[in-house]
DNA sequence: TCTGGGGTCCTTACTCGA
DNA sequence: TCTGTCGAGTAAGGACCC
Protein backbone atom coordinates (compact mmCIF):
# COMPACT_ATOMS: atom_id res chain seq x y z
CA UNK A 1 0.00 0.00 0.00
CA UNK A 2 1.12 3.46 -0.85
CA UNK A 3 2.23 6.16 2.04
CA UNK A 4 1.77 9.52 -0.28
CA UNK A 5 -1.50 11.13 -0.46
CA UNK A 6 -0.77 10.47 -4.42
CA UNK A 7 -4.27 9.49 -5.51
CA UNK A 8 -6.95 11.80 -6.41
CA UNK A 9 -11.19 12.02 -6.09
CA UNK A 10 -12.35 14.87 -8.17
CA UNK A 11 -16.64 15.01 -7.48
CA UNK A 12 -17.78 18.02 -9.39
CA UNK A 13 -20.47 20.23 -7.34
CA UNK A 14 -24.16 19.31 -7.71
CA UNK A 15 -23.08 19.02 -11.86
CA UNK A 16 -26.04 18.99 -14.00
CA UNK A 17 -28.02 21.19 -12.11
CA UNK A 18 -24.56 23.64 -11.91
CA UNK A 19 -24.01 23.16 -15.30
CA UNK A 20 -27.99 24.38 -15.82
CA UNK A 21 -27.35 27.50 -13.96
CA UNK A 22 -24.14 28.36 -16.33
CA UNK A 23 -26.01 27.88 -19.01
CA UNK A 24 -28.47 30.50 -17.88
CA UNK A 25 -28.10 33.17 -15.91
CA UNK A 26 -31.31 33.76 -14.70
CA UNK A 27 -30.90 30.32 -12.34
CA UNK A 28 -27.80 31.77 -11.02
CA UNK A 29 -28.45 31.58 -7.10
CA UNK A 30 -32.12 29.67 -7.34
CA UNK A 31 -33.07 26.49 -6.37
CA UNK A 32 -32.84 24.19 -9.40
CA UNK A 33 -33.87 20.56 -9.43
CA UNK A 34 -32.87 17.95 -12.60
CA UNK A 35 -34.72 15.10 -13.24
CA UNK A 36 -37.55 12.99 -14.44
CA UNK A 37 -40.76 15.71 -14.15
CA UNK A 38 -42.88 12.95 -15.08
CA UNK A 39 -45.77 11.60 -12.41
CA UNK A 40 -42.83 9.17 -11.33
CA UNK A 41 -39.72 11.36 -11.62
CA UNK A 42 -36.98 11.03 -9.06
CA UNK A 43 -34.54 14.20 -8.49
CA UNK A 44 -30.73 13.64 -10.64
CA UNK A 45 -29.51 16.43 -8.90
CA UNK A 46 -30.29 19.62 -7.48
CA UNK A 47 -28.50 23.09 -6.26
CA UNK A 48 -26.89 23.70 -2.89
CA UNK A 49 -29.71 26.55 -2.56
CA UNK A 50 -32.81 23.26 -3.44
CA UNK A 51 -30.86 21.33 -1.14
CA UNK A 52 -31.52 24.10 1.68
CA UNK A 53 -35.65 22.75 1.51
CA UNK A 54 -34.08 19.18 2.19
CA UNK A 55 -34.47 18.19 -1.38
CA UNK A 56 -31.68 15.17 -2.45
CA UNK A 57 -30.89 13.16 -4.74
CA UNK A 58 -32.84 9.90 -5.47
CA UNK A 59 -35.97 12.00 -4.01
CA UNK A 60 -39.57 11.16 -5.73
CA UNK A 61 -39.92 14.08 -7.91
CA UNK A 62 -43.41 14.83 -6.25
CA UNK A 63 -41.92 15.13 -2.72
CA UNK A 64 -39.78 17.76 -4.29
CA UNK A 65 -42.19 19.77 -5.69
CA UNK A 66 -43.96 20.23 -2.20
CA UNK A 67 -40.63 20.86 -0.54
CA UNK A 68 -39.45 23.35 -2.92
CA UNK A 69 -42.62 24.01 -5.00
CA UNK A 70 -40.92 27.74 -6.42
CA UNK A 71 -37.55 26.15 -7.64
CA UNK A 72 -37.03 25.39 -11.65
CA UNK A 73 -37.13 21.89 -12.67
CA UNK A 74 -35.59 20.90 -15.85
CA UNK A 75 -35.24 17.41 -17.39
CA UNK A 76 -31.52 16.68 -17.97
CA UNK A 77 -29.63 17.35 -20.66
CA UNK A 78 -27.26 14.26 -20.79
CA UNK A 79 -25.36 15.34 -24.14
CA UNK A 80 -24.39 18.74 -22.70
CA UNK A 81 -22.92 17.26 -19.93
CA UNK A 82 -21.30 14.61 -21.71
CA UNK A 83 -19.46 17.36 -23.28
CA UNK A 84 -18.69 19.24 -20.23
CA UNK A 85 -17.32 15.63 -18.52
CA UNK A 86 -15.02 14.99 -21.38
CA UNK A 87 -13.04 18.52 -21.25
CA UNK A 88 -12.73 17.54 -17.83
CA UNK A 89 -11.33 14.16 -18.23
CA UNK A 90 -9.11 15.59 -20.57
CA UNK A 91 -7.65 17.40 -17.85
CA UNK A 92 -7.49 14.83 -15.69
CA UNK A 93 -5.87 12.58 -18.59
CA UNK A 94 -3.25 15.54 -18.53
CA UNK A 95 -2.28 14.66 -14.76
CA UNK A 96 -1.74 11.08 -15.52
CA UNK A 97 -2.64 7.84 -17.99
CA UNK A 98 -4.68 6.48 -14.79
CA UNK A 99 -7.93 7.93 -14.74
CA UNK A 100 -10.69 5.92 -13.58
CA UNK A 101 -14.17 7.93 -14.53
CA UNK A 102 -17.11 6.35 -12.17
CA UNK A 103 -19.84 8.66 -13.78
CA UNK A 104 -19.85 12.01 -15.98
CA UNK A 105 -19.10 13.86 -12.70
CA UNK A 106 -16.23 11.44 -10.74
CA UNK A 107 -12.83 10.52 -11.14
CA UNK A 108 -10.21 9.03 -9.69
CA UNK A 109 -6.73 9.75 -11.10
CA UNK A 110 -3.62 8.13 -9.71
CA UNK A 111 -1.10 11.08 -9.37
CA UNK A 112 1.94 9.15 -9.26
CA UNK A 113 1.27 7.09 -12.25
CA UNK A 114 1.66 10.20 -14.16
CA UNK A 115 4.77 11.82 -12.47
CA UNK A 116 2.29 14.80 -11.36
CA UNK A 117 3.31 13.83 -7.74
CA UNK A 118 5.30 11.63 -5.71
CA UNK A 119 4.27 13.58 -2.14
CA UNK A 120 2.33 15.63 0.01
CA UNK A 121 3.00 19.08 -1.15
CA UNK A 122 3.21 18.23 -5.00
CA UNK A 123 -0.22 16.61 -4.69
CA UNK A 124 -1.39 19.43 -2.81
CA UNK A 125 -0.10 21.39 -5.80
CA UNK A 126 -1.75 19.81 -8.33
CA UNK A 127 -4.70 19.33 -6.54
CA UNK A 128 -5.18 22.97 -6.52
CA UNK A 129 -3.36 23.36 -10.13
CA UNK A 130 -6.40 21.07 -11.49
CA UNK A 131 -9.48 22.73 -9.67
CA UNK A 132 -8.43 26.28 -11.18
CA UNK A 133 -8.04 24.89 -14.35
CA UNK A 134 -11.81 23.19 -14.39
CA UNK A 135 -13.24 26.84 -13.43
CA UNK A 136 -10.86 28.26 -16.28
CA UNK A 137 -12.22 25.54 -19.10
CA UNK A 138 -15.69 25.22 -17.98
CA UNK A 139 -16.58 27.82 -15.05
CA UNK A 140 -17.74 25.10 -12.85
CA UNK A 141 -16.37 23.87 -9.60
CA UNK A 142 -15.41 20.57 -8.05
CA UNK A 143 -14.07 19.15 -5.19
CA UNK A 144 -11.14 17.21 -4.76
CA UNK A 145 -9.87 14.55 -1.95
CA UNK A 146 -6.32 13.53 -1.97
CA UNK A 147 -5.17 10.42 -0.11
CA UNK A 148 -3.28 7.39 -0.28
CA UNK A 149 -5.97 5.33 -1.29
CA UNK A 150 -9.23 5.32 -3.43
CA UNK A 151 -11.54 4.99 -0.27
CA UNK A 152 -9.81 7.93 1.64
CA UNK A 153 -9.77 10.10 -1.27
CA UNK A 154 -13.29 9.56 -1.81
CA UNK A 155 -14.24 10.45 1.52
CA UNK A 156 -11.59 13.53 1.37
CA UNK A 157 -13.66 15.12 -1.77
CA UNK A 158 -16.65 14.36 0.30
CA UNK A 159 -15.63 16.35 3.27
CA UNK A 160 -14.08 18.95 0.54
CA UNK A 161 -17.81 19.56 -0.60
CA UNK A 162 -18.47 22.05 -2.19
CA UNK A 163 -15.70 23.83 -3.82
CA UNK A 164 -12.94 22.90 -1.83
CA UNK A 165 -10.09 20.10 -1.52
CA UNK A 166 -9.37 18.52 1.11
CA UNK A 167 -6.20 16.14 1.72
CA UNK A 168 -5.74 12.73 4.27
CA UNK A 169 -2.51 13.09 6.12
CA UNK A 170 -0.72 9.70 6.00
CA UNK A 171 -0.62 8.12 9.21
CA UNK A 172 -4.22 9.64 10.24
CA UNK A 173 -6.37 8.03 8.76
CA UNK A 174 -7.74 5.51 11.71
CA UNK A 175 -8.12 8.50 14.11
CA UNK A 176 -10.46 10.40 11.46
CA UNK A 177 -12.37 7.41 10.31
CA UNK A 178 -13.11 6.13 14.06
CA UNK A 179 -15.74 7.79 14.79
CA UNK A 180 -17.44 8.55 11.37
CA UNK A 181 -21.10 6.67 10.73
CA UNK A 182 -20.52 3.21 8.69
CA UNK A 183 -22.28 4.66 6.19
CA UNK A 184 -19.56 6.60 5.31
CA UNK A 185 -17.88 3.34 4.03
CA UNK A 186 -18.34 2.35 0.46
CA UNK A 187 -20.75 -0.48 -0.06
CA UNK A 188 -22.77 0.50 3.09
CA UNK A 189 -26.07 1.16 2.30
CA UNK A 190 -29.67 1.63 3.90
CA UNK A 191 -29.71 -2.42 4.46
CA UNK A 192 -26.47 -3.08 5.56
CA UNK A 193 -26.50 -0.17 7.37
CA UNK A 194 -29.95 -1.11 9.20
CA UNK A 195 -28.03 -4.55 9.64
CA UNK A 196 -24.81 -3.44 11.40
CA UNK A 197 -27.39 -0.73 13.89
CA UNK A 198 -29.13 -4.01 14.85
CA UNK A 199 -25.86 -5.69 16.10
CA UNK A 200 -24.95 -2.36 18.11
CA UNK A 201 -22.62 -1.61 15.26
CA UNK A 202 -22.77 2.61 14.37
CA UNK A 203 -19.08 3.78 13.48
CA UNK A 204 -16.46 2.85 11.94
CA UNK A 205 -14.29 2.41 14.84
CA UNK A 206 -16.93 -0.33 16.02
CA UNK A 207 -16.48 -2.08 13.36
CA UNK A 208 -12.76 -2.32 13.63
CA UNK A 209 -13.77 -4.03 17.34
CA UNK A 210 -16.09 -6.33 16.37
CA UNK A 211 -13.66 -7.85 14.66
CA UNK A 212 -13.10 -9.86 10.98
CA UNK A 213 -14.90 -13.13 12.13
CA UNK A 214 -17.78 -11.59 13.50
CA UNK A 215 -18.33 -9.34 10.27
CA UNK A 216 -18.06 -12.45 8.24
CA UNK A 217 -20.91 -13.59 10.00
CA UNK A 218 -23.11 -10.95 9.98
CA UNK A 219 -22.49 -10.03 5.93
CA UNK A 220 -20.94 -12.60 4.36
CA UNK A 221 -17.69 -13.23 3.60
CA UNK A 222 -16.91 -10.95 0.31
CA UNK A 223 -18.55 -7.90 1.95
CA UNK A 224 -17.29 -8.68 5.83
CA UNK A 225 -13.82 -9.06 4.87
CA UNK A 226 -13.72 -6.53 2.68
CA UNK A 227 -15.87 -3.88 5.26
CA UNK A 228 -13.18 -4.75 7.90
CA UNK A 229 -10.37 -3.91 5.83
CA UNK A 230 -11.77 -0.52 4.89
CA UNK A 231 -12.57 0.26 8.68
CA UNK A 232 -9.00 -0.32 9.44
CA UNK A 233 -7.94 1.88 6.57
CA UNK A 234 -6.61 -0.93 4.50
CA UNK A 235 -7.30 -0.60 0.51
CA UNK A 236 -5.37 -0.77 -1.94
CA UNK A 237 -7.50 -1.15 -5.18
CA UNK A 238 -5.56 -0.10 -7.81
CA UNK A 239 -6.78 2.78 -9.97
CA UNK A 240 -7.97 0.98 -13.24
CA UNK A 241 -8.37 3.35 -16.64
CA UNK A 242 -10.28 0.92 -18.84
CA UNK A 243 -13.06 -1.16 -17.55
CA UNK A 244 -15.22 -3.24 -19.66
CA UNK A 245 -18.63 -3.51 -20.26
CA UNK A 246 -20.25 -6.66 -18.60
CA UNK A 247 -23.64 -5.95 -19.33
CA UNK A 248 -26.09 -3.79 -21.55
CA UNK A 249 -29.53 -2.95 -20.89
CA UNK A 250 -32.72 -0.24 -21.20
CA UNK A 251 -35.98 -0.05 -19.14
CA UNK A 252 -38.81 2.62 -18.72
CA UNK A 253 -41.30 3.37 -16.05
CA UNK A 254 -44.54 3.95 -17.37
CA UNK A 255 -46.61 6.79 -16.16
CA UNK A 256 -49.64 4.78 -15.50
CA UNK A 257 -49.30 0.82 -14.74
CA UNK A 258 -49.73 -1.60 -18.10
CA UNK A 259 -52.50 -3.77 -16.84
CA UNK A 260 -53.09 -5.51 -21.45
CA UNK A 261 -51.22 -8.04 -21.72
CA UNK A 262 -50.60 -7.13 -25.79
CA UNK A 263 -49.23 -3.81 -25.05
CA UNK A 264 -46.88 -5.22 -22.17
CA UNK A 265 -45.69 -7.46 -25.05
CA UNK A 266 -45.21 -5.02 -27.23
CA UNK A 267 -43.40 -2.89 -24.89
CA UNK A 268 -40.93 -5.65 -24.28
CA UNK A 269 -40.07 -5.71 -28.17
CA UNK A 270 -39.62 -2.22 -28.38
CA UNK A 271 -37.29 -2.51 -25.23
CA UNK A 272 -35.75 -5.23 -26.74
CA UNK A 273 -35.31 -3.53 -29.81
CA UNK A 274 -33.60 -0.19 -28.21
CA UNK A 275 -31.11 -2.45 -26.26
CA UNK A 276 -30.24 -4.22 -29.33
CA UNK A 277 -29.35 -0.96 -30.95
CA UNK A 278 -27.42 -0.03 -28.02
CA UNK A 279 -25.32 -3.09 -27.79
CA UNK A 280 -24.91 -2.64 -31.42
CA UNK A 281 -23.50 0.95 -31.10
CA UNK A 282 -20.78 -0.51 -28.33
CA UNK A 283 -19.91 -3.30 -31.37
CA UNK A 284 -21.23 -5.97 -28.33
CA UNK A 285 -22.98 -9.17 -28.37
CA UNK A 286 -24.36 -11.21 -25.69
CA UNK A 287 -25.41 -14.88 -24.87
CA UNK A 288 -27.86 -13.77 -21.76
CA UNK A 289 -30.94 -12.19 -22.09
CA UNK A 290 -32.41 -10.75 -19.38
CA UNK A 291 -36.12 -9.50 -18.71
CA UNK A 292 -37.10 -7.48 -15.69
CA UNK A 293 -40.62 -6.55 -14.52
CA UNK A 294 -41.50 -4.41 -12.05
CA UNK A 295 -45.29 -5.05 -10.69
CA UNK A 296 -48.06 -2.64 -9.44
CA UNK A 297 -46.51 -3.38 -5.97
CA UNK A 298 -43.11 -2.45 -6.57
CA UNK A 299 -41.91 -6.19 -6.48
CA UNK A 300 -39.71 -6.88 -9.03
CA UNK A 301 -38.60 -9.70 -10.79
CA UNK A 302 -36.42 -10.60 -13.83
CA UNK A 303 -35.75 -13.71 -16.13
CA UNK A 304 -33.32 -15.01 -17.70
CA UNK A 305 -32.08 -17.10 -20.67
CA UNK A 306 -28.46 -17.89 -21.67
CA UNK A 307 -28.25 -18.46 -25.22
CA UNK A 308 -25.65 -21.18 -27.00
CA UNK A 309 -23.63 -18.27 -28.54
CA UNK A 310 -23.40 -14.44 -28.41
CA UNK A 311 -26.07 -12.70 -30.40
CA UNK A 312 -27.11 -8.93 -31.58
CA UNK A 313 -29.66 -9.71 -33.52
CA UNK A 314 -32.74 -8.20 -32.74
CA UNK A 315 -35.19 -11.19 -34.00
CA UNK A 316 -32.95 -13.51 -31.79
CA UNK A 317 -33.07 -10.74 -28.90
CA UNK A 318 -36.67 -10.22 -29.49
CA UNK A 319 -37.78 -13.67 -29.54
CA UNK A 320 -36.40 -15.00 -26.19
CA UNK A 321 -37.96 -11.45 -24.48
CA UNK A 322 -41.25 -12.44 -25.22
CA UNK A 323 -40.16 -16.08 -24.37
CA UNK A 324 -39.10 -14.90 -20.96
CA UNK A 325 -42.42 -13.03 -20.45
CA UNK A 326 -44.66 -16.07 -21.03
CA UNK A 327 -43.35 -17.44 -17.58
CA UNK A 328 -44.16 -14.16 -15.88
CA UNK A 329 -47.35 -13.20 -14.41
CA UNK A 330 -48.76 -9.54 -15.14
CA UNK A 331 -51.90 -9.81 -13.57
CA UNK A 332 -52.59 -6.56 -11.58
CA UNK A 333 -49.90 -4.29 -13.94
CA UNK A 334 -46.89 -3.82 -14.54
CA UNK A 335 -45.04 -0.10 -13.71
CA UNK A 336 -41.45 -0.92 -15.12
CA UNK A 337 -40.18 -3.21 -17.94
CA UNK A 338 -36.46 -3.88 -18.79
CA UNK A 339 -34.79 -5.57 -21.24
CA UNK A 340 -30.78 -6.51 -20.97
CA UNK A 341 -28.10 -8.56 -22.39
CA UNK A 342 -25.13 -10.27 -20.23
CA UNK A 343 -22.64 -12.30 -21.18
CA UNK A 344 -20.82 -9.86 -23.62
CA UNK A 345 -18.63 -10.64 -26.33
CA UNK A 346 -17.17 -8.94 -29.30
CA UNK A 347 -18.06 -10.93 -31.88
CA UNK A 348 -21.50 -12.91 -32.74
CA UNK A 349 -21.94 -17.02 -33.37
CA UNK A 350 -24.06 -14.79 -36.56
CA UNK A 351 -20.47 -13.34 -37.34
CA UNK A 352 -18.94 -16.66 -37.90
CA UNK A 353 -21.92 -17.88 -40.14
CA UNK A 354 -21.59 -14.36 -42.09
CA UNK A 355 -17.80 -14.77 -42.34
CA UNK A 356 -18.19 -18.71 -44.01
CA UNK A 357 -21.10 -16.80 -46.67
CA UNK A 358 -20.04 -13.99 -47.07
CA UNK A 359 -22.45 -11.38 -46.06
CA UNK A 360 -24.85 -10.56 -43.25
CA UNK A 361 -28.43 -9.84 -42.93
CA UNK A 362 -28.84 -6.39 -42.47
CA UNK A 363 -31.68 -5.57 -39.42
CA UNK A 364 -34.24 -3.24 -40.16
CA UNK A 365 -34.26 0.69 -40.28
CA UNK A 366 -33.32 1.95 -36.87
CA UNK A 367 -36.01 4.38 -35.88
CA UNK A 368 -39.39 3.73 -36.87
CA UNK A 369 -41.90 6.37 -38.15
CA UNK A 370 -44.10 7.81 -35.14
CA UNK A 371 -47.32 6.24 -34.89
CA UNK A 372 -50.89 7.72 -33.06
CA UNK A 373 -52.83 5.20 -31.23
CA UNK A 374 -54.93 4.46 -34.24
CA UNK A 375 -51.97 3.40 -36.26
CA UNK A 376 -51.56 6.21 -38.64
CA UNK A 377 -48.57 7.64 -38.88
CA UNK A 378 -48.32 11.78 -38.64
CA UNK A 379 -45.82 14.58 -38.86
CA UNK A 380 -44.27 14.57 -35.58
CA UNK A 381 -45.66 17.08 -33.19
CA UNK A 382 -42.67 19.79 -31.91
CA UNK A 383 -41.92 19.37 -28.20
CA UNK A 384 -40.44 21.86 -25.97
CA UNK A 385 -38.56 19.84 -23.44
CA UNK A 386 -38.64 21.96 -19.90
CA UNK A 387 -34.75 23.86 -19.87
CA UNK A 388 -33.69 22.96 -23.73
CA UNK A 389 -32.43 25.30 -25.51
CA UNK A 390 -33.79 27.10 -28.53
CA UNK A 391 -33.79 29.52 -31.32
CA UNK A 392 -35.70 32.05 -32.22
CA UNK A 393 -35.24 34.48 -35.62
CA UNK A 394 -36.16 37.54 -34.07
CA UNK A 395 -35.00 37.52 -30.44
CA UNK A 396 -32.37 34.78 -30.82
CA UNK A 397 -31.01 32.06 -28.18
CA UNK A 398 -33.11 31.16 -25.38
CA UNK A 399 -34.48 28.16 -23.17
CA UNK A 400 -37.78 26.92 -22.39
CA UNK A 401 -39.08 27.62 -19.36
CA UNK A 402 -42.17 25.88 -19.72
CA UNK A 403 -44.99 24.42 -22.16
CA UNK A 404 -48.71 23.38 -22.31
CA UNK A 405 -51.63 23.94 -23.99
CA UNK A 406 -50.04 24.67 -27.14
CA UNK A 407 -48.27 27.23 -25.58
CA UNK A 408 -44.65 27.51 -24.94
CA UNK A 409 -42.60 30.19 -22.70
CA UNK A 410 -39.10 30.99 -23.32
CA UNK A 411 -36.44 32.90 -21.31
CA UNK A 412 -34.28 34.39 -23.86
CA UNK A 413 -30.16 34.48 -22.74
CA UNK A 414 -26.99 32.74 -23.00
CA UNK A 415 -24.40 31.41 -20.60
CA UNK A 416 -22.59 35.42 -20.87
CA UNK A 417 -25.35 37.68 -20.49
CA UNK A 418 -27.81 39.44 -18.22
CA UNK A 419 -30.60 37.08 -16.76
CA UNK A 420 -33.47 37.67 -19.89
CA UNK A 421 -36.72 38.12 -20.44
CA UNK A 422 -39.68 35.81 -21.17
CA UNK A 423 -42.09 35.33 -23.73
CA UNK A 424 -44.53 33.64 -25.09
CA UNK A 425 -45.33 31.66 -28.44
CA UNK A 426 -47.62 28.83 -30.05
CA UNK A 427 -45.92 25.63 -30.10
CA UNK A 428 -46.11 25.09 -33.90
CA UNK A 429 -44.79 29.08 -34.45
CA UNK A 430 -42.15 28.98 -37.33
CA UNK A 431 -40.00 31.16 -35.95
CA UNK A 432 -39.13 28.88 -33.10
CA UNK A 433 -36.72 26.15 -33.43
CA UNK A 434 -34.72 23.52 -30.87
CA UNK A 435 -31.12 24.73 -30.74
CA UNK A 436 -27.68 23.41 -29.31
CA UNK A 437 -26.53 24.26 -25.99
CA UNK A 438 -23.74 27.34 -26.43
CA UNK A 439 -20.32 26.92 -24.65
CA UNK A 440 -20.49 27.83 -21.28
CA UNK A 441 -17.51 29.09 -21.23
CA UNK A 442 -16.51 32.08 -23.95
CA UNK A 443 -13.66 31.35 -26.20
CA UNK A 444 -11.30 33.02 -27.27
CA UNK A 445 -11.17 33.45 -31.11
CA UNK A 446 -8.08 31.43 -31.28
CA UNK A 447 -9.44 28.43 -29.19
CA UNK A 448 -12.50 29.10 -30.77
CA UNK A 449 -10.43 28.40 -34.45
CA UNK A 450 -8.95 25.25 -32.81
CA UNK A 451 -11.91 23.56 -31.53
CA UNK A 452 -13.57 23.91 -34.96
CA UNK A 453 -10.61 22.20 -36.73
CA UNK A 454 -10.74 19.69 -33.91
CA UNK A 455 -14.28 19.51 -34.72
CA UNK A 456 -13.77 19.03 -38.41
CA UNK A 457 -11.50 16.31 -38.19
CA UNK A 458 -12.74 14.43 -35.71
CA UNK A 459 -16.20 14.40 -38.42
C1' DT B 1 -44.11 9.56 0.59
C1' DC B 2 -44.01 6.39 -3.14
C1' DT B 3 -39.99 5.21 -4.99
C1' DG B 4 -35.55 6.53 -12.41
C1' DG B 5 -32.08 4.44 -15.29
C1' DG B 6 -27.90 2.18 -16.03
C1' DG B 7 -24.72 -0.37 -14.20
C1' DT B 8 -21.64 -3.76 -10.82
C1' DC B 9 -20.95 -7.37 -7.54
C1' DC B 10 -22.40 -10.92 -4.25
C1' DT B 11 -25.17 -14.81 -2.40
C1' DT B 12 -27.92 -18.71 -2.77
C1' DA B 13 -30.01 -22.53 -5.05
C1' DC B 14 -30.11 -25.72 -8.53
C1' DT B 15 -28.54 -28.78 -12.40
C1' DC B 16 -25.41 -31.44 -14.83
C1' DG B 17 -21.35 -33.93 -16.08
C1' DA B 18 -16.97 -35.87 -14.75
C1' DT C 1 -23.04 -50.18 -12.16
C1' DC C 2 -24.22 -47.28 -8.45
C1' DT C 3 -23.35 -43.43 -5.45
C1' DG C 4 -21.24 -39.38 -3.61
C1' DT C 5 -19.09 -35.11 -4.46
C1' DC C 6 -17.02 -31.40 -6.59
C1' DG C 7 -16.89 -27.60 -9.74
C1' DA C 8 -18.80 -25.02 -13.46
C1' DG C 9 -22.55 -22.88 -15.35
C1' DT C 10 -27.01 -20.93 -14.89
C1' DA C 11 -30.87 -18.51 -12.71
C1' DA C 12 -32.92 -15.30 -9.47
C1' DG C 13 -32.75 -11.88 -6.18
C1' DG C 14 -30.66 -8.26 -3.41
C1' DA C 15 -27.63 -4.46 -2.23
C1' DC C 16 -25.16 -0.76 -3.72
C1' DC C 17 -23.38 3.19 -6.59
C1' DC C 18 -23.91 7.58 -9.31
Amino acid sequence: MRTAPTILHLDMDAFFASVEQASKPSLRGKAVIVGGLGPRGVVATCSYEARVFGVHSAMPMAQARRLAPNAAYLVPRFGLYRSISDQVMRLLRALSPLVEPLSLDEAFVDLEAGGAAWDEESALLAGVRLRTDIRAVTGLTGSVGLAASKMLAKIASEQAKPDGLVLIEPGTERALLGPMPVRTLPGVGPATGDHLRRAGITTVEEIAEAGEDELVRLLGKAHGHALYAMALARDDRPVVAERETKSVSVEDTYDVDIHDRIRVALEVQRLADRCVRRLRGAGLSGRTIVLKVRRYDFSTLTRSETLRGPTDDQAVVREAAARLLDSVDTTGGVRLLGVGVSGLADYTQEDLFAQAVGERPEGPAEEEAPESADGATRPVERRWPAGHDVLHTEHGHGWVQGSGLGRVTVRFETPDSVPGRVRTFRTDDPALEPADPLPLVARRPDEAADAEGQDRSSA
